[in-house]
RNA sequence: UGGGGAUUGGUGUAACGGUAGCACGACUGACUCUGACUCAGUUAGUCAAGGUUCAAAUCCUUGAUCCCCAGCCA
């Protein structure tokens, strides 16, 4: 390709790539680089690079699902994109609702969907780790103290009903006796809460802020609570336990996490946020004077030559922002009701296909890729939006007709005989498993087309919606007298049905054409065009096709808002998403390994289910293809 | 009735005082051995009313609508 120089510069050939406009998020993170507010790394291979840590902090209460696929990939990109790092971090400080169980299966799942970005928290060049916040009880607990001392924390000795009842409203301000207890006091208190001395809900240690403020979060929140509860990774050491707006400010800095990224309701915790964070400096600060430098900056601080903190302090001082989440149509997003769904057995469980889990669309079939493609897609905002499913089957379809090969299976099968043909003969024809990439085919970089063998005979089966007696205008499928091609193999016709006592059609009789072998028709012996034919329908050898068991999911809920109606999500379950059909596969797919996806020809795409068992194999239809043909015939 | 956010085609998202653009969908058509894919075209929008300005989605005023907040949950 040569460039003649009179041409402008801006041919689709050497036209900059399209780039996206940049989000919210990155347009913050892209000025903190230029000002140099978080300094830069000061080792590895990122050496000298503006500083980006993020992190994704999932209580360990529940499973993964779409919602959080967001957020781990808004997150994850970013430290790609900036070359910075990622942690995974556990915000495991209620033990009363954590288990184990859910610590292994969110790593899991985050290792599954951060491999779209080719690496996980612990393995590639944007890896920042494993965390757990209980890891920094100690620390947590040492600022507490701190806060103590210097007049920013009380122990109250308020029943939880007490502290609700004098919460005030908006214009009451909250109460609490003992909101001026000595320092000297809450001190020998908290220490015994610590200890153990007090029982379950007896006491709490509030920060001392502000009980008339119109922001409720801010009017003496609770920092501790006493929990005599095992903790899934500190045992019984601890019967205190931090709050979050305690926690997750301190555990960010502990990390030196840059951008502490998170949901739209936490906006309303900014300001207490900021608030704990520089309480904690003063106190830190205070220490520092009298010489008692236990809570020196230590591994919180920045170090080097760098600037220091947000607020120009010691201990590092992370930026909360807030984006809006990932809803979409039809679908429940929340820990608590996907819970109630598993349990009551609305479902087989929480990797069930048709939930909107991790694991349930992973098993389902959707590639990781797809994910991150739909959440590149709807971008990052402040506005609360709806998003279409169909969108994220889009996306899901778009990557599966790039990489899933292509086979042939009937779902409702019908007999098919054709007359003409010898008895007992099978001939062995090639099927295309990967078209050719019309994307690639652009670039000159068009990969031929592979091929197997497949075997055709005299009885097949075909789809039932794929013959009808008689063919309606633009019905292109089979019909006595129309003429359609057998894909890959050959034209044949429709004769006549063998009908059982109820005018079931339980067999369609057929000829074919033999000039038609491989799927064409020859060209006329003068030269006339080939005879055409409109439709073409896959089929499978009957005596050749073994049965599997195929499940159908439709979507859960038959409303866009399930429970928006009635208050109650229950209504608008959807009484039909699941349908088991037996069908009629291509011999070549029992070899097929769990987690397989292949593209059913004009059906959808189907991944191999973990229920498989030899002989026994169970397909899970991750998406159907688009139908125009099926739109039509709706609206008519 | 207090505080915090948000509002651009059907949906999602740009435009940061200077031509309202992009993607998805929908609709037409082309192509096709998958009614898929691909390609081409069409469609449709600044919450409202005032104001400032040569010029407003953008700034100001007033209002409307929606979301979040009074857990010892996160």
């Amino acid at each position: 390709m040569s460039n003649t120089p009179h041409e402008p510069t801006n041919s689709p050939s050497d036209a900059a790539p399209e780039v996206r406009p940049l989000n919210f998020i990155e347009q913050i993170v892209e000025q903190d680089n230029a000002g140099g507010k978080w300094g830069v790394w000061a080792d590895g291979p990122a050496k000298g690079l503006a500083k980006v840590q993020t992190r994704f902090p999932p209580e360990p209460n529940g499973y993964l699902h779409l919602g959080h696929a967001k957020s781990i990939c808004l997150n994850y990109g970013l430290a790609q994109k900036y070359g910075g790092k990622f942690n995974l971090r556990f915000d495991d400080t209620n033990p009363a609702k954590e288990e184990q169980e859910y610590v292994d299966a969110i790593k899991d799942d985050v290792r599954w969907l951060t491999s779209a970005f080719g690496g996980s928290f612990d393995s590639g060049p944007n890896a920042g780790g494993l965390y757990f916040a209980s890891d920094y009880f100690g620390k947590m607990y040492e600022y507490a103290v701190a806060l103590i001392k210097t007049g920013h924390a009380y122990v109250c000795e308020l029943s939880a009903e007490e502290v609700a009842k004098r919460r005030g409203n908006p214009s009451v301000p909250a109460t609490s006796p003992f909101r001026d207890r000595p320092a000297s006091e809450s001190l020998k208190l908290f220490d015994e809460m610590r200890r153990g001395v007090h029982a379950d809900g007896s006491m709490t240690l509030r920060a001392k802020i502000d009980l008339a403020s119109p922001n409720f979060n801010l009017r003496d929140p609770v920092l501790y609570r006493i929990l005599h509860e095992h903790h899934h990774n500190t045992g019984d050491a601890w019967c205190i336990y931090a709050m979050y707006d305690w926690a997750h400010g301190i555990e960010d800095s502990l990390e030196n996490v840059t951008h502490s990224i998170c949901t739209l309701e936490f906006e309303n915790h900014k300001p207490l946020y900021d608030w704990f964070m520089r309480a904690i400096n003063d106190a830190v600060e205070v220490e520092g004077k009298r010489g008692a430098s236990k809570l020196g900056a230590g591994s919180t601080s920045i170090g080097g030559s760098g600037p220091v903190g947000t607020e120009g302090r010691v201990v590092w001082h992370s930026q909360q922002i807030e984006f809006a989440k990932f809803k979409p149509t039809y679908t429940l997003l929340s820990k608590r009701n996907l819970l109630k769904m598993v349990q009551e057995k609305f479902v087989s469980g929480w990797d069930d296909p048709r939930m909107p889990t991790l694991r349930g669309v992973r098993r389902r079939g959707y590639p990781a890729s797809a994910l991150r493609a739909v959440c590149e897609d709807v971008g990052v905002t402040k506005v609360e939006s709806v998003i279409d499913v169909t969108r994220i089957e889009n996306a899901v379809r778009d990557v599966l007709n790039r990489t899933a090969p292509r086979a042939m299976s009937v779902l409702r099968p019908v007999k098919v005989v054709i007359e003409n043909w010898p008895a007992g003969h099978v001939e062995m024809l090639d099927f295309v498993i990967m078209p050719e990439d019309s994307n690639a085919a652009e670039g000159g970089n068009a990969k031929p087309a592979q091929t197997r063998k497949i075997p055709f005979s005299g009885t097949l089966f075909i789809e039932q919606e794929d013959f009808m007696e008689v063919a309606p205008k633009k019905y292109f499928r089979l019909a006595i007298g129309q003429e359609v091609r057998l894909r890959w193999a050959y034209f044949i016709k429709a004769i006549s049905v063998v009908k059982d006592a109820s005018g079931n059609i339980t067999q369609i009789n057929a000829t074919y054409d033999p000039a038609t072998k491989g799927g064409d028709a020859p060209a006329g012996p003068n030269g006339e065009p080939a005879r055409k034919v409109k439709g073409t329908l896959h089929w499978v050898s009957a005596e050749h096709a073994v049965d599997a068991e195929v499940r159908l999911f439709d979507r859960l809920f038959k409303t866009e808002e399930p429970g928006k109606a009635t208050g109650e999500w229950k209504d608008d379950l959807n009484p039909n998403s699941l349908e088991v059909v037996r069908a009629k596969i291509d011999p070549h797919l029992t070899s097929a390994k769990v987690g397989d996806t292949f593209q059913f020809e004009r059906l959808g795409y189907f991944r191999v289910d973990e229920d498989s068992k030899p002989g026994a194999m169970v397909f899970n239809r991750t998406v159907t293809l688009k139908d125009d043909w099926a739109k039509q015939v709706g609206k008519s």
